[in-house]
Parts: structure tokens; sequence; C-alpha cells
DNA sequence: TGGTTGTAGTGACGGTTGTCAATATAGATA
DNA sequence: TATCTATATTGACAACCGTCACTACAACCA
């Protein structure tokens, strides 16, 4: 009878040593490029930053995009809710930012261990 | 009666000039951050780019992530579909290398048009 | 040729996600 | 207070995704 066990059953190389990922922080990692996984809302990131001041108005967004407004603003939240975006209100309206330093660890999370190979 | 067409229904702010970010472009775009919005795929990413020569056996995945093999063979296939890795087969074994321009590209893509403000 | 090893494919299942219509909420204004 | 405007929330539905057990394929070896 064989060892049907899957955790004995690949034993062809040993295993490496642990990432510099632990499965925390690529959880952390992922919910972020999750957000940016999307067409629609990378358009919305790009609508944003092309702004002057890199800053829109919601409701600006929906009328470019031909999207419903609850779509929208479900993006928004979302990209709002994992640090991508920033909220303020300003009147009526409310106004959302990118947020430089959330883009910028990401470059950095992609960046290669040997740069210069 | 009140207009319920949605496409008239949210003008209180003019559309934003377009992005440039274009429909197919962000499609594109996309479908990589999608891929790397998975904490296990991170981890596997994370463990080849550690490997001298950043490649590695198949079979050492399996080992070291406690995931199933067909699991781990298909996040490989899926990584190595949208470019971030590539193939090689050497005797039974398969090995797996980092694309290092398609990290270069979405480190690109990530930087904010106005990178000194 | 047959057996062993390493990897990929298949099919299924539960969970997540993008979208919308309808509705609710919050601020401004009269 | 009542009304209008801008945004958020809810609920529902279809589509997609991660995972596994099982199976198939491909390369080496005896």
């Amino acid at each position: 009878m064989l060892e049907t066990n899957s955790a004995l059953a690949w034993q062809c190389c040993p295993p490496l040593l642990a990432g510099k990922l632990t499965p925390p922080q690529a959880e952390a990692l992922a919910a972020i490029f999750r957000v940016l996984g999307d067409p629609t809302r990378l358009q919305l990131l790009s609508l944003i930053a092309a702004q002057p001041g890199q800053e829109v108005k919601a409701c600006a967004l929906v009328e470019t995009l031909g999207l419903s407004q609850p779509t929208v603003s479900h993006h928004l939240k979302v990209m709002y809710e994992v640090g991508l975006l920033t909220r303020e209100r300003r009147g009526t309206g409310i106004y959302y930012r990118l947020v430089p330093q959330c883009l910028a660890l990401l470059r950095d999370v992609l960046t290669t261990p040997r740069p210069n190979y």
C-alpha cells in the first residue's frame, strides 16, 4: 500500500529556506494587489493621478467611466479601505486623493533582491 | 416624473478628461496585479526570488508551502501565463525563474506622474 | 518494456467579487 | 422643516477563483 499522505508524497527536493515574506505579510500585500487587480479601479486611479493635486470629486468619476454611481462608490471604498486613497468631505462633495506612500510600498516590494544582476 | 436614466442622473461634475489608461491597457495591467493579489503566489515569488539564480525546481515549492502539488502547479501556471515567470525543463524537473522586466513594468505603472511633489 | 518520479490537467466545491436597482444617509439651501 | 444634491449602503445575481483528490502525461532508469 502506497503512502497517500500528501505531506509525505512529494519529497523530491528538500524544503527551501523560509521566504522573507511571512504569511501575514503576504496576506497584507496581496490585499493591496488584489485591489489593483481590477481594470475599473486602475482606471479610477489613473484618472485621480492625472488631476491637478491628484484629487477628484467622486461624482466626476461616475460621469467619466460610465458605470453606475453605486459601483464607483464601491470601488472608491475598496481602495480607501486598503489605504490607496484618502477621503475628505468638502461641502456636499467627497474628494478622493492618492496615497503616494502606498504606491511606494508596492514599488519596493516589486524590487528584486538583486537589482543589478 | 423624474428622469431615471442613470446616464443622466449624475451630472454634478463634468466628465474628467480621458485617463492615460485605456480600457485595454487597464485590463492587461489588472490581469498581472490580480495574479499578485493572492498570498500564496506572493510567497512563491518571494521564495523564487530568494534563491541563487532566482530559480526554483517546482517540487521544492510544494515541500515548502505545505500546499498540495496541484495547487502549487496551478499557481505557477497562472504566474507563467501572465508573464511573471519563465519555465525550463531540465531532466525530470521543471525550473521556474522570475521575469524581472515584468516586475519593472509594474513598478513603472505604480510611479506617480509627479514623483517629486 | 515496465516502473518510478516530477509535473500538469480535470472536475468539483465553497467562497469571493463586480455590478446593478433600489434605498438610505448626510450636508446644503430655502 | 422640507427639498435637493452627492454619496453610501443593501440585497441580489452571475461570474470568477483557490483548493483539493484523482488522473494523466512525460522523462528518466532498470
